[in-house]
DNA sequence: AGTATGACCTGATGGC
DNA sequence: TGCCATCAGGTCATAC
């Protein structure tokens, strides 16, 4: 490895590769390092080194490049999992619907700005928070929802992020895999950058509001408080 | 506990 | 043509 984790990195092994909520976990038999690419991270396989190479991985058999221009990507280590890491919330793949609900129930706030939070409920970010609750009908200033609400947006989320995951993920401007692919879910999306365009569900105007300062994507005909 | 604001960072975009 | 302001968003620090 080159670049600042090489002193405590170098000859060990990756014994196992895992995802943690937005987190790569890289497991070494010392600890484990997670890696977050922010917005614009990059984890190439035998990529081209960029100007904004953050560090590089020499491996038996491949380099792997962290390249990241806006660098707002990071990199954690922990000899069990890094605290930032161990201290986020459940997996919305993992927790089941009426866990969900229960959770959802103990908190106060904007719908958006807990989905957002990543010790709520880890691994959704702005793009998947406005599709979840578009597709569930629940407007984004929700501040208490039933709890058969609640059971039906954990459903919409679960099934946005797996066509998400089938589809490569949403390469709006810099997301590609680590074969420099681009994912293709920014074709499927029904309110995330549509402002004024035509809801799929109704043909209202898709409205656009700041929310937890993020730009919020909704239709005010198909999603109620 | 919630909400808001600013900082970080660079490229794309629009106005003049 | 070119300069400048603005925006995008994940997380964290800080303040109310």
């Amino acid at each position: 490895m080159r670049g600042a984790a090489e002193p405590l990195l170098a000859g060990h092994t990756v014994l196992e590769v895992t995802r943690h909520g937005k987190h790569i976990l890289l497991r070494f038999d010392h600890g484990t390092l997670a890696i977050h690419l922010g917005m614009t991270g990059k984890l190439l396989v035998d990529g081209v080194p960029t100007a904004y190479l953050r560090a590089e991985f020499v491996m038996d058999g491949c380099r792997l490049l962290f390249d990241d221009i806006r660098q707002f990507g990071r990199m954690a280590w922990g000899s069990g999992l890094p605290a930032n890491v161990a201290r986020l919330g459940p997996d919305p793949l993992e927790i089941s619907a009426e866990a969900f609900a229960e959770r959802l129930r103990g908190k106060r706030g904007r719908v958006k700005a807990v989905l957002l939070n990543q010790v709520f409920l880890r691994g959704l970010g702005n793009i998947y928070v406005d599709e979840a609750l578009h597709r569930a009908g629940v407007h984004p200033l929700a501040s208490s929802l039933s709890r058969a609400r609640a059971v039906r947006l954990h459903g919409e989320i679960v099934a946005v992020l797996k066509e998400a995951i089938a589809g490569g993920g949403s390469s709006i401007s810099d997301y590609v895999d680590t074969e420099g692919r681009r994912g293709s879910f920014q074709d499927r999306h029904r309110v995330y950058g549509r402002e004024g365009e035509a809801c799929l569900g109704c043909g209202g105007a898709v409205k656009r509001i700041v929310v937890a300062q993020r730009g919020t994507h909704f239709c005010p005909n198909c999603q109620r408080k």
